[in-house]
DNA sequence: TATCCAACGGGAGATAGCAA
DNA sequence: TTGCTATCTCCCGTTGGATA
């Protein structure tokens, strides 16, 4: 590896000397300045950014950990919080926790390693243990920098965040396919020891509650936001012949678990079974597939987040700031059962 | 004005010193 | 001789102060 000391030798300076002309500070002769600018170019040397950040005791590194990399929620989200970090001038370091605590604690304390500028979480578990909450805080005080929470929300920590309207976009969801005429709604839950999905839940409950819809303990699909479960659940519904008229699915692996055993099961999509799912599924508009769904602006996501994360870092004194996205409920006629 | 020296900081790797 | 711990050295780029 070419060091800024191997460039002072080539170009027979110090390497304080080189320093200034890659800075751009300080007293440097034009002739020399060219002369080390040549050997530069030459050995297409770039200074390490982790030795420029020793004398500073900062660097320009954004640690962001994300529970489920291959979602493409996360990635869609990751390609906006890209889009803030390139026009300021930051790096990122991605951590995937496949939801797991001990992988999310260890990535923070890598994070604390690396003196990041600040953290983007999107939180593994619910930190519903005041042990786990307390545990959890202390790890984000060692990291010493601003912590955004992203998507998934923490009782007992105050910190800047950017979460879904989970309750609503479910309310929304179930409320369009009672409007639409179906009697029994039913839903595939995700996982309810987290906060996000009880939120959900509730959203649903409240909506057959605000319409007078019984809820149907057979009709509610205990599942953890993965499309195997819910493949699983919808198959095992399809067998029992016993089906509700709609049925509402809590994000997009449980939609595609669900239209899969659907497809299998040769059911169609607004005639047999009324559909409307949370979180829109990009590649099935390759395919043109219509399904109705409740979508959110999930690349404004990540942006408002790394936007939020970057004015903490320059007002480090600011208020909490707590922005909760909005959804759309877009139909496309598989709400209502014929 | 132009250039150099040395300190800074955290971590990795090397070395020294000691006990078993 | 081996294993462990403590200490030292080096790495990197930046920067304040010294020097020519």
């Amino acid at each position: 590896m070419i060091t800024i000391k191997d460039i002072a030798g080539l170009a027979g300076v110090s390497k304080s000397t080189v320093s200034r002309v890659l800075t751009g500070t300080g007293y440097v002769n034009d002739e020399t300045r060219e002369k080390i600018e040549k050997v530069i170019k030459e050995n297409s040397y770039e200074p390490s950014e982790s030795a420029r950040s020793l004398p500073k005791r900062i660097t320009n590194t954004i640690g962001v950990v994300v529970p489920e990399i291959d979602n493409s929620f996360y990635t869609e989200v990751l390609n906006g919080i890209s889009q803030v970090v390139d026009q300021n001038n930051f790096n990122i370091i991605y951590f995937n926790t496949n939801n797991s605590l001990a992988k999310e604690e260890k990535a923070l304390q890598m994070l604390k390693a690396q003196r990041v500028r600040g953290v983007i979480l999107a939180p593994a578990v619910d930190y519903s243990e005041p042990e786990a909450t307390k545990k959890l805080k202390l790890l984000l005080e060692k990291i010493n920098a601003p912590v955004v929470l992203l998507d998934r929300d923490i009782d007992g920590i105050s910190l800047d965040k950017v979460v879904y309207d989970n309750f609503g976009s479910a309310f929304a969801a179930t409320e369009a396919l009672i409007k639409a005429g179906n009697k029994t709604v039913g839903i595939i839950t995700g996982d309810l020891n987290l906060k996000h999905a009880r939120g959900r839940y509730e959203g649903y409950l409240e909506a057959m509650k605000q319409y007078n819809i019984p809820v149907i303990e057979k009709y509610v699909l205990h599942g953890d936001f993965m499309a195997d479960t819910a493949y699983s659940l919808a198959w095992k519904m399809y067998e029992q012949r016993d089906i509700p008229d709609g049925i509402i699915s809590c994000n997009n692996r449980t939609t595609l678990g669900f239209l899969r055993a659907t497809r299998e099961r040769k059911m169609k999509l607004g005639r047999e079974i009324a559909f409307v799912g949370i979180d829109h599924i990009d590649v099935l508009d390759i395919i043109d597939y219509k399904y109705s769904h409740v979508t959110r602006d999930t690349v404004e996501m990540g942006r408002a987040t790394m936007q939020l994360l970057m004015d903490r870092i320059k007002n480090p004194l600011k208020m909490n700031t707590v922005q909760i996205v909005p959804y759309k409920l877009v139909l496309k006629g598989t709400e209502l059962r014929k």
